[in-house]
DNA sequence: ACGGTAACAGAAAGCGCTTTCAGAATGCGC
DNA sequence: GCGCATTCTGAAAGCGCTTTCTGTTACCGT
């Protein structure tokens, strides 16, 4: 008992022509196919090619054919192939973003700026989130590179390890090879490539210095994995510029944690339980220092009267927060379009560097050391 | 002279050598082209198509040539090329994303469980943000079709506007037609597809009725778009629970703003404006209510002693705010492994709606009205 | 030892598109 | 009115892969 549908709802129809060519194929059963060139070419009665030229604006079409090509390819909802075009023409319009985490407002910032690039070029991204698991980043470089994108950027702090090295450049040399174009966010040893830089030891250094000039002698650090570059350049600045001043930075005030809200949260936990005397924490990204701020808040200590409190990279939602986070602010979703633009440019001789410098933002989350 | 090979130059060599191939090779000039299957066949001497069929593990292949084809194809560092397995096969590797900007929490959590469950089925994610422009998701989703996307998912609430329906479903249908797979993340009207539907409506009115029995009787509400459908259902489900108790709510408690954090600080910034006499504030999503708050303290009424305030989906960070945010807490994450779920599943008569409810959580920012 | 069958390799036909390469039609000058 | 340059159009050759289909080879029972 089906519906009889006395005037079918003309397809895409510009009028009761309806589909004379559809129609007539019997293997138009709904079920499955595309529609293709060829289909659009037969119903405009053109060869391929002419079809193919319309479409395309490739070359000048005697008009009448050019019309009737239109109107096929919308009557029918034509819409190409992309893996044929692809494959014709040997270039993609894909260009491929892996992150660890696209839901970490870092990386989402800069996401942003990444696809907002792209959008304007006519490239679509395709995203991949690792997870901060270093074998699926390689596995996603050999998906991309199998998906021929015309660019594969690489977000977020490498690793300082050579067997990844290793098995990175495996697959991102053949891709350079073959043509590909590649660019990396955060300092990556060994992978000789297109790189945006934030100026990590430099900002480090220079939050240590402003911290100093509160009047702060005992620090201490929450950081991430050691293995990554951007926590050796962030504490290995921080540090450094401690040192310069006269003031240590003790092990045992150095505590590891994940890159993450809750890495900052146990990480500030594992301080109080040590009894640190430290009267200011810096966390290595504003995402811990989050965590950080509510840990501190669960024991009762005072940001910043008990405790003052920085975070790095300046994420959006931070100068939200009560206090409002003391930080070392980066271009975040500028960093993006760079990246993007870097690998989009006509590929170099020698692999560039571009660096981003980070401005230390003093909020409400700082203040001067509590008086003995 | 078929059988002649008395000892091959041990193709599969461990030698020490880097590679030794790229180097023979007189033709990889390092120009351009991608290895292909064919030079992996030539290379371990078999045809093409029992190369195929070993790197597909399709067929038994007698074990020395298996071994000489992945010897092969690891020296030359093969990529296979997916558009040109996506043609023969007629199937992508890859879905779509739309969604209006990564970088709003609220999309960047949905974003996560969607690509954490892509990822498990080996998917790659084609992301698009539209920065709440409905052209640009039509366009997007043309482009997905064109790329044979397994399958797009439409996350983020539909628009209340015949025209866009109508044109959004002209790219929809045929793409569903030829065995396109499509979800929604939201109520969309007018699409007859398969969707994750939040219950704004019962949400909103469970808020309303926790937040009368607080006392509060004069209430605001901070808006986005009139033509969003989540704001039709979250304003009406929240307006609907205050009728129903009697209590009014006055066109000019209701501000809107758009959905984002300057949009909330903004509304809240003009409902101040107006000398609303509101004792309790509902911002339609998380992302505006933390703007409000920043408006609040900004004009220094405290929040909740002065004025209550509420949001709705419990987007990670609210519950690190000070005070932590009084809203309607929906499993994000969980949202997007639904929709993705659900995308995959068989394609079914019907469009199915899985309905998703929102608990109340009730936190600081709200309290019992101020005494008169 | 022989026919029959199973197991496997290779040739070739596409998948849907772009793009030479010719050929057909048009215009022009003389 | 004829020849030639000038547009355009259509046939066909790929792009790199999968997958019949066909042909070998090897192995089984008797």
């Amino acid at each position: 008992m089906k519906e009889h549908r006395p005037e079918r709802p003309a397809v895409h129809a510009r009028a009761k022509t309806a589909r004379p060519d559809a129609a007539d194929g019997p293997d138009d059963a709904g079920g499955g196919a595309h529609v293709t060139l060829q289909d659009v070419a037969r119903r405009a009665e053109v060869s391929l090619a002419t079809a193919s030229r319309v479409l395309n604006g490739t070359t000048q079409v005697r008009p009448d054919l050019r019309e009737r090509v239109l109107a096929a390819a919308s009557e029918l909802a034509y819409a190409p192939n992309a893996h044929a075009q692809a494959l014709a023409r040997a270039s993609s319009q894909a260009i491929g973003l892996i992150c660890h985490d696209v839901s970490d407002p870092y990386f989402a910032a800069i996401a942003r700026g990444v696809t907002r690039t792209a959008a304007e070029h006519g490239l679509l991204v395709m995203l991949a989130s690792t997870f901060r698991d270093p074998t699926r980043e390689v596995d996603y470089v050999a998906m991309l590179r199998a998906q021929r994108a015309r660019a594969i950027l690489l977000v977020g702090s490498g690793f300082e390890d050579r067997a990844w090295e290793r098995s990175m450049s495996a697959e991102l040399d053949p891709y350079v090879r073959a043509g590909g174009r590649v660019a990396v966010l955060s300092r990556h040893r060994g992978l000789r490539v297109d790189t945006v830089q934030p100026e990590n030891r430099e900002g480090a250094a220079a939050l240590a210095r402003d911290l100093l000039a509160l009047g702060h002698r005992d620090f201490a650090v929450l950081t991430g994995p050691r293995a990554l570059t951007t926590v050796v350049d962030r504490l290995g600045g921080f540090r450094d510029a401690l040192a310069e001043a006269g003031v240590p930075l003790p092990d045992d005030q150095v505590v590891e944690g994940s890159f993450s809200r809750d890495g900052g949260f146990a990480a500030a936990t594992e301080l109080v339980r040590r009894g640190s005397r430290a009267t200011c924490v810096f966390a290595l990204t504003d995402v811990m220092a989050i965590g950080a701020l509510s840990a501190f808040r669960h024991h009762g200590i005072d940001v910043p009267s008990q405790v003052s409190l920085a975070g790095f990279d300046d994420i959006p939602i931070v100068r939200d927060l009560v206090p409002s986070l003391t930080t070392v602010a980066l271009p975040l979703e500028g960093m993006g379009e760079r990246v993007m633009s870097l690998a989009l440019r006509a590929p170099a001789r020698r692999s560039r560097v571009e660096r981003i410098s980070g401005e230390v933002v003093l909020r409400a989350t700082t203040a001067a050391p509590p008086k003995l």
